[in-house]
DNA sequence: AGCACGCCGACT
DNA sequence: GTCGGCGTGCTC
């Protein structure tokens, strides 16, 4: 067989590239996206390998449909990354691939619009001064498409500032829809020297920034800016260690809450723009509702970059288009900040040079379904294959980071003090239940007398509070008074919580719905109630209880519109909000000036799971939420309502120990032969029965004795998941161990073959570093 | 994952 | 006599 071959990767649960003839008039290359025919469909696939050979007979071999032409190939180490994770996870690597490009490179019908060179109209600086003067007051329309001319590329703090995919200039499509003249209008304005038209080649790599437009650097320039805080001497000491690093350098920024985590970020963005125009960052949030405001923060401080797209956001709130232009600005380096949410960290990005990830203990960085990565754990993976330093921050660790920081694989910066002067730690008081209930001081439908009577000080003084729970909806369940009838879902193992705005009970499970009924389905009797109280109850009570006020809920439910939770968000920001109750969504990034009190209910529970990572969560979530007290000088308190004030958890949050926190847990761990000090992975199977998915398991077990690396690894018993029927399917798993991270996986690759061969229908999967087991 | 092919129950 | 159930097997 002679002629070019290529080998694509295709996202297909097999094992394998795909060989097929390319006869095309482009040379084929590696990282090149090809539409081929794959069955009876057609595909776009990653060209992995360009060969003159193939082993697959010829008759079984089908001819490439096209190349994407217009898009540069994905380079070398972006293969290599799709590859590293495939193999570590257990996919394909087109499984790895594909997902991680935007859905619309992804059909070969939309590249023709995807890549059209853009054109844009800029305006120049006479036309920024001439342009408004010259036009009629009377002529809107012609007003309305300069406004947005001047708008397309305003200086920052402007309210619209470039467009959604961080592009400046006024794209053509957008200027005929302000104007049906647009285009003759532009071409007069053109003539006159108030705008020029930019042609942007959308795919094509964008060379290196030459000498650098940031004259005489942004620092210098920035520092005009307003409100510029002075670093901290911790601030600057972990600024310059980061300014510092040439080569891989894993950085784990411990800082308290408030101590100024994202000013050390961008000093060191600052710092490497200066030293290296041409750069590349990614910046990793764990949640989409974080990127708005760290976006505006960034575009403040670095509109002074270079570059026609300086800042990106990549997450999966983004509509496909708007998705594909980003992920292409970052591909052909155009885009010098990456912003964005887990999925980020797959972007294509040739001069990529700084990675920071927010937050790095956040759970939100595992991905739960499909390909479960972990973002923070390839972020490191990435900078240790460039060769470029990586800052995972957090003010509560995950204890895998702390433990590398404590062994030296980590370099540790602490951040111990809050930076605003005179911004202390807030108080933190526990209200013992059971105390106040021997005292004869009940509790008001789950509110303490101290909780109450703190509320209502701040009410009086004109402060915010914060109360959060970690359960959204009215009650967890419904109740039979008579009989002790639970209202469970009829398709999960699991109980229906009650919605009370929605008149209705939900499985949170499986999106289960029923109305509410009159009366006890199993014995007739009217009397259920409620039992237990969800985000919902509370802000309920609340407005009994502390008459006045102005209570608002921000959770799950409450935000489920697009963009509504920012504007539940900014409600709180003008004042307009006394009492925030919500879920752990309250919790994270906002910066509340006024909020001196947090109230924390119903945290128990997690105490005592058989989850062993539940405290560490907790632990977090606690630290994280009590951080939201007292940051603007307000001397902040936190009142956490237990039945166990003396738990060793609750008396490092007390004592605002992160440090004695991780040190106690890790030792745990340790004993108990737990992660960070065993490498784990789950093997999970769904079926119609329990007993199809325990068998299945069983004989995957039976079939790890003929694989020799697992004589190194540890099998458990298969067991059903504590919510073993969700959706009708019922699930198992079986825990594999090992201190040995390479006996695990070359176990789990040995496996996966006869995992296959295994009979029965079933959906199986397996997942490497599982956070819940 | 799709989307075929392939053998056994209730319908025009 | 067919329409269709989803078991299992392949995709260069």
């Amino acid at each position: 067989m002679s002629g070019v071959f290529v080998r694509v990767a295709l996202d297909h649960p097999v094992p394998t590239l795909f060989d097929y003839r390319c006869d095309a008039a482009l040379a084929p290359v590696p990282g090149m996206l090809a539409c081929v025919p794959f069955g009876k469909r057609r595909a776009v696939g990653v060209i992995c390998e360009v060969t003159t050979h193939s082993d697959v007979p010829n008759e079984r071999l089908r001819g490439v449909e096209a190349l994407c032409a217009a898009c540069e190939p994905l380079s070398e180490e972006w293969l290599a990354l799709v590859k590293f994770a495939g193999d570590y996870y257990q996919r394909s690597l087109g499984e790895v691939a594909l997902p991680a490009l935007p859905q619309a490179l992804r059909d070969p019908e939309r590249w023709p619009r995807l890549f059209a060179p853009q054109e844009r109209y800029r305006l120049t600086a006479t036309g920024r001064t001439a342009l408004p003067e010259a036009l009629p007051a009377r002529a809107s329309a012609l007003r309305r498409l300069a406004a947005a001319l001047a708008a397309s590329d305003a200086p920052p703090g402007a309210d619209d500032p470039a467009g959604a995919d961080g592009s400046c200039g006024l794209d053509a499509a957008d200027a005929r829809a302000l104007h049906p003249k647009a285009s003759a209008t532009l071409a007069a304005w053109q003539d006159a020297g108030w705008v020029v038209l930019e042609r942007v080649a959308v795919g094509a790599a964008s060379p290196a920034p030459g000498p650098v437009p940031l004259t005489p650097g942004i620092a210098a320039e920035a520092s005009a800016a307003p409100e510029r805080p002075t670093l901290t001497a911790e601030q600057a000491q972990a600024v310059e260690a980061i300014a510092a690093a040439r080569d891989f350098v894993p950085f784990l920024l411990h800082g308290v809450t408030g101590s100024g985590k994202t000013e050390v970020y961008l000093h060191a963005l600052d710092a490497l723009f200066t030293a290296r125009p041409d750069a590349q960052a990614l910046v990793l949030v764990p949640e989409i509702n974080l990127t708005p405001q760290f976006e505006a923060v960034f575009r403040a401080r670095f509109a002074a970059l270079g570059g026609d797209t300086p800042i990106v956001t990549l997450h999966s709130g983004m509509a496909d288009g708007e998705r594909a232009r980003a992920w292409l600005a970052a591909h052909t380096g155009r885009a010098r900040i990456v912003l964005g949410t887990r999925l980020a960290v797959l972007a294509s990005l040739p001069r990529l040079a700084l990675v920071i990830v927010d937050e790095e203990h956040d759970p939100a960085y595992k991905q739960q379904e499909g390909l479960r990565y972990s973002a923070r754990d390839l972020a490191i993976w990435r900078g240790k294959q460039l060769g470029i330093p990586v800052v995972l921050g957090s003010a509560t660790p995950s204890l895998e980071s702390w433990w590398q920081a404590e062994q030296g694989r980590y370099r540790r910066l602490t951040l111990a003090r809050r930076a605003v002067a005179d911004a202390a730690l807030p108080t933190v008081r526990l209200v013992d239940l059971e105390d106040e209930r021997r005292r004869g001081r009940s509790s008001v439908d789950g509110i303490s007398g101290p909780l109450a009577s703190a509320l209502k000080a701040r009410l009086e003084r004109g402060e915010q509070s914060l109360v959060f729970l970690n359960r959204r909806g009215y009650a967890p369940v419904l109740s039979c008074d008579s009989c002790g009838w639970l209202a469970g879902c009829p398709r999960c193992t699991a109980y229906v919580v009650l919605h009370k705005p929605e008149r209705a009970l939900r499985c949170h499970h499986c999106g289960w719905e029923a109305r509410i009924p009159r009366s006890c389905p199993d014995c007739g009797n009217v009397d259920i109630a409620p039992l237990g109280r969800g985000t919902q109850r509370v802000e309920e009570t609340l407005a009994e209880l502390v008459p006045g006020a102005r209570v608002l809920r921000i959770d799950a439910d409450s935000t489920r519109r697009k963009g509504s939770a920012e504007a539940l968000f900014s409600d709180v920001h003008a004042g307009e909000v006394d009492i925030l109750v919500g879920t752990q969504m309250i919790a994270k990034g906002h910066d509340f000036q006024r909020v001196s009190l947090v109230g924390v209910l119903n945290a128990d529970t997690a105490l005592f799971s058989h989850d062993f990572r539940a405290g560490e969560r907790l632990f977090a979530q606690l630290m994280q939420v009590s951080g939201r007290a007292g940051r603007a000088g307000l001397p902040g308190e936190v009142l956490v309502q237990t039945r166990y004030p003396r738990h060793a958890l609750y008396q490092a949050l007390a004592r605002h120990d992160y440090v004695g926190f991780a040190e106690a847990t890790l030792a745990e761990r340790r004993d108990a032969h737990l992660p960070p000090f065993v490498y784990q992975a789950l093997l999970r199977a769904e079926a119609r029965t329990l007993e199809g998915a325990l068998g299945f398991l069983a004989q995957g077990a039976a079939a790890l004795a003929g694989i020799e690396a697992a004589a190194r690894v540890t099998v458990y018993d298969a067991v059903p998941m504590t919510i073993v029927k969700v959706a009708n399917v019922h699930r198992a798993q079986l825990l594999v161990e090992s201190a040995s991270r390479a006996a695990l996986l070359a176990t789990l690759r040995a496996w996966q073959p006869s995992l296959r061969a295994l009979k029965g229908a079933l959906r199986w999967s397996l997942e490497v570093d599982p956070l819940d087991i």
